[in-house]
DNA sequence: TGAACTGTATTAGCCACATAATACGGTTAT
DNA sequence: ATAACCGTATTATGTGGCTAATACAGTTCA
C-alpha cells in the first residue's frame, strides 16, 4: 500500500500538484512499486484533512500521466515502469526547455550565464508562488 | 514618437504584459531610440482599445525596468542605452526561460533535476550545431 | 489664469483557478 | 441482497489577477 507517511505539511503550490509531485518521487525513488495498491480518496482526504475532490485532482493527473489506473467504485493501483515513465516525461519537458536552448545559444549567451539565469529564474518562481505575487 | 503600429492585434497573455514585451523588443531591436517620446496612456489605450490603466501597469513596469521615464503630468519618454538595451534583451530572455521554470515547476520537476537537464541539452545542442544539424 | 493635455491613485467587476460540499453510481465481501 | 466501501460528477465558495470606471493631481502653453 502506498503511504502517505512522509507527506510534508506544508509545502508550495496548489495542494493537489504537491499530492502528484509526491506520488512522482515515490515512483522515481523506488518506494512505489508496480501494482501497489493506492489508499482511497477519502482516506487520502482524511489524512491530509482536505476535501476527497481535491485528492481526485491529483490522481486523476497521475492516471492521466500513466503512473496509477482506477477502476469506477474499486480500488485504485499504482503503474510503475520507472524507464519509459520517467523517460516520456524528460521528453515532454525537454522539447520544451530544447527550443529555449536554442534561442538562447542563438543569441550568444553562454552556457554558464544561462544556467545562473535559470537557477535565479527557479528561485524567483518558487518565491513568486510563495507569495502570491509578481515582482 | 514611439509607434505601436504593429502592435500584434492578438496574442498569448495578458495585455499589459504584450505592451511591455513590444516596447523591450523595440529597444532590443534598436526600433526605439533614446529620448523617443512614448504615446500617452490615453492614447495607446484608445490605439488598442483598452482602458489606459492597462497601459500604465505596462508603462510603469517598463519605468521599473529602466526603459523609460515619467514625470507626473508630463510627457514619458523611452530610455536607450547600453544598459537599458541589455536590461531588454535579458528580460525577453528570463521570460521565455521563465516560462519553461514554471512548467516544469508546475510539473514537479526538482530544480537539480532541471539544472541537469538544461546542462544536458545544452551540450546536446552544441554538437549537433557542429555536425551542421542546427534547426 | 485656464484649458487641454499629462501621469497616478482608488475602487469595483469579472473571470480563472483551487478547493469544498454534496450527490450519484459501481464494486466487493459478507 | 446489503452494507461498506470505492471512484466520479456536479455545483458552490473563496481568492487572486486582469481590466475597467472614475476621480484626483501635475505640467504645459496661450
Amino acid at each position: 500500500m502506498v503511504s502517505f507517511a512522509g507527506f510534508p505539511p506544508e509545502g508550495e503550490g496548489p495542494i493537489y500538484l504537491r499530492i502528484v509531485r509526491f506520488i512522482r518521487a515515490g515512483v522515481a525513488a523506488g518506494t512505489v512499486v508496480d501494482g501497489d495498491e493506492m489508499p482511497s480518496r477519502r482516506v487520502v482526504s482524511a489524512t491530509l484533512g482536505v476535501n476527497p475532490n481535491t485528492v481526485q485532482k491529483a490522481y486523476k493527473m497521475l492516471e492521466e500521466e500513466g503512473l496509477m489506473v482506477s477502476r469506477s467504485g474499486a480500488k485504485s493501483f499504482a503503474v510503475v515502469t520507472p524507464e519509459s515513465v520517467d523517460a516520456a516525461r524528460a521528453r515532454l519537458q525537454a522539447e520544451e526547455i530544447g527550443r529555449v536552448v536554442s534561442a538562447l545559444r542563438r543569441s550568444g549567451m553562454e552556457k554558464s550565464e544561462a544556467m545562473a539565469l535559470l537557477s535565479r529564474l527557479w528561485d524567483q518562481d518558487e518565491q513568486a508562488e510563495e507569495r502570491g505575487e509578481s515582482e
